[in-house]
DNA sequence: GCCAACGTTGGC
DNA sequence: GCCAACGTTGGC
C-alpha cells in the first residue's frame, strides 16, 4: 500500500464537492502529464491513501484524507470532442490517459502549504520543493503519519 | 497579474 | 536527437 498526495484545483472539484458526489467518489480525470499517468496506471492500487491538496487557489494545502478506491482505467473525458481534456490522438483502442478514482475518507483543518512548510520532518515531500508542478506525487509513509498527527 | 520552473512541440 | 519557442502550473 502506498501513500500519494493529489492536487484539485478547488474551483473544479473541492473537498465540499466530493464530499456532495454519488458515494463520494470521483474519477481524477484531466490529467496530461506522463509522469503522474504512470503513477496512477502503474503504481496505484485501490486502498492506498491519499491526501486531498487545493492548488491554485487563495489558501493551498491539504484539505482532506482520501482512498484509491478504483485502480487505473480510460479517462473518459480524452474521447470527448467538448470536453476541455479532449486528446484527438487518443482512441478507444490505444487510450493515453488513464484515471483512478478517488472516495473521500474525511474532510478534515486545512493545512495549508506555509505550516507544512514550517515542519522539518517534511522538508523533503515533492510539493514543497521549488518549481514542483506535478499533480500527484508519491509521499513518505513517515510524511504521511507526520502530516495525520498534525490534525 | 507576475514570473520561475518545467513539459511539450516541432523544425532542422 | 537537439534545442528554441511556446504553453502551463501554481505560489505569491
Amino acid at each position: 500500500m502506498r501513500y500519494w498526495l493529489m492536487k484539485s484545483e478547488p474551483s473544479d472539484v473541492s473537498i465540499d464537492d466530493l464530499a456532495a458526489l454519488p458515494d463520494q467518489t470521483v474519477a481524477w480525470y484531466g490529467v496530461r502529464n506522463y509522469q503522474a499517468r504512470n503513477f496512477m496506471r502503474d503504481q496505484m492500487e485501490a486502498g492506498d491513501k491519499v491526501l486531498f491538496y487545493h492548488s491554485s487557489c487563495a489558501e493551498p494545502g491539504i484539505a482532506g484524507l482520501a482512498v484509491v478506491s478504483r485502480k487505473a482505467y480510460p479517462d473518459e473525458t480524452q474521447f470527448d470532442p467538448k470536453n476541455k481534456y479532449f486528446d484527438p490522438k487518443a482512441t478507444r483502442e490505444n487510450p493515453r490517459w488513464m484515471n483512478v478514482d478517488v472516495k473521500l475518507v474525511k474532510k478534515t483543518r486545512l493545512v495549508s502549504i506555509k505550516e507544512l512548510r514550517s515542519h522539518p520532518e517534511l522538508a523533503n515531500m515533492r510539493i514543497l520543493q521549488k518549481g514542483n508542478r506535478l499533480s500527484i506525487t508519491p509521499v513518505d509513509p513517515k510524511e504521511y503519519n507526520f502530516i495525520l498527527s498534525l490534525l
